[in-house]
DNA sequence: GAAAGTATTTGACACGATGTCAAGAACATG
DNA sequence: CATGTTCTTGACATCGTGTCAAATACTTTC
């Protein structure tokens, strides 16, 4: 057979970069195709669709963040695990000029509720199945503190709470761009769910 | 002059909830004009853009749903606030069905970091002004509260806080279409921010 | 009451995006 | 060297936004 004349990897990178930025319905194969290098009929031939493509470009991008998250809460004082938690998760969608944004949030919210709007059903998944996974590591760091006596309470709706105000980070970063702000709830978080400063 | 064919709340009415159900990108002024019974040259002689349209039916929703919000923080116990905050507001992006969710948080994840890309800053500004007066009204709530005794802490932080649960609730939506899930987390955040129940 | 003026409507157009398809090109294998 | 399979390339159909000019309907003025 004839051999792929781009590599798979640096189209998946160079495509998510391009979602991340703009959006997926903001973003065209047209610009992608453009930035790779590539013609645009090869990515339809590669990778089937837009939200195809798009997906296969979050998967690495998840795994990637993924592994990160799961570094950041294995070691240390559970305080500091959530710290660093909350500071990789800000660093992330503070990342790039302007900032970029959360990938996941934002392609959660561009799903369409009707069917055959926006991304479908196999996206959705995606994005929910990195929001259940981080649930899960931060449910973990929150037992393995409960063991140690730094942490009093119920780990499972705990996790749930702090995941859902990371969310909620990301939201509040688009409407008013304040790194402080955020950082300022971050902090205002785990004080409550550990209980103020000197435990 | 002519006068003008169709009722211009009506067509805010019906566009803003397309809008709603399938996103701004997801939307066609030809879908909004078939739904309306209108030209969808019209559409662009009345409101001149896409995007000038969906600010303007935005614009109705948000002062609609910033009048409900205010309703339900002003009396009360500051538990029973709160409690009726966080229903109303899970209430509001569980309607439909399928659920529409957020059109703040959508709106607000849709924007394009790049200039020219998705929603400007004018919708932007729309968004974060309606997060910013719902943030002041559960701050007034919260204030009022600690002046009878029913919570102890920082106003600010706090109703920063809670509001920031409120988007991040409206990301969870998306992902788990799991209404118990969402009001466990609501309920939780409130004990959080009061302390826990016979207070 | 007729004419002029003005805003709305309507349909055609330009442009760009997605996705399909057929024909051409490049490599493996017999 | 022939054959077959995949990748590439350009043309096409379809749909979305946004612009424009001509037709239309009403108000105002003479």
């Amino acid at each position: 057979m004839r051999p792929r004349e781009f590599d798979h990897d640096e189209v998946l990178r160079v495509a998510f970069e391009q979602f991340w930025c703009k959006g997926v319905r903001g973003t065209s194969l047209s610009d992608i195709a453009r930035e790779a290098g590539v013609q645009r009929g090869s990515l339809y031939n590669a990778f089937g669709s837009k939200e195809a493509l798009f997906l296969a470009a979050y998967e690495r991008y998840a795994g990637e963040y993924l592994g990160a998250i799961q570094k950041v809460l294995g070691s240390g004082s559970l305080r500091k695990r959530l710290t660093a938690f909350f500071d990789l998760t800000i660093k992330n969608f503070r990342s790039g000029s302007p900032p970029r944004g959360c990938p996941t949030t934002r392609g959660l919210m561009e799903l369409g509720s009707a069917e055959g709007e926006g991304l479908d059903e196999n996206a959705r998944q995606a994005f929910a199945d990195l929001v259940s996974r981080i649930t899960d590591l931060v449910q973990g760091a929150l037992s393995e503190g409960a063991a140690r006596g730094e942490f009093d309470g119920a780990p499972e709706i705990a996790a749930l709470h702090i995941v859902t105000v990371t969310r909620g980070l990301a939201v509040l970063e688009r409407a008013f761009d304040d790194e402080a702000q955020l950082r300022k709830i971050a902090a205002h978080t785990i004080n409550l769910v550990l209980g103020k400063e000197g435990r």
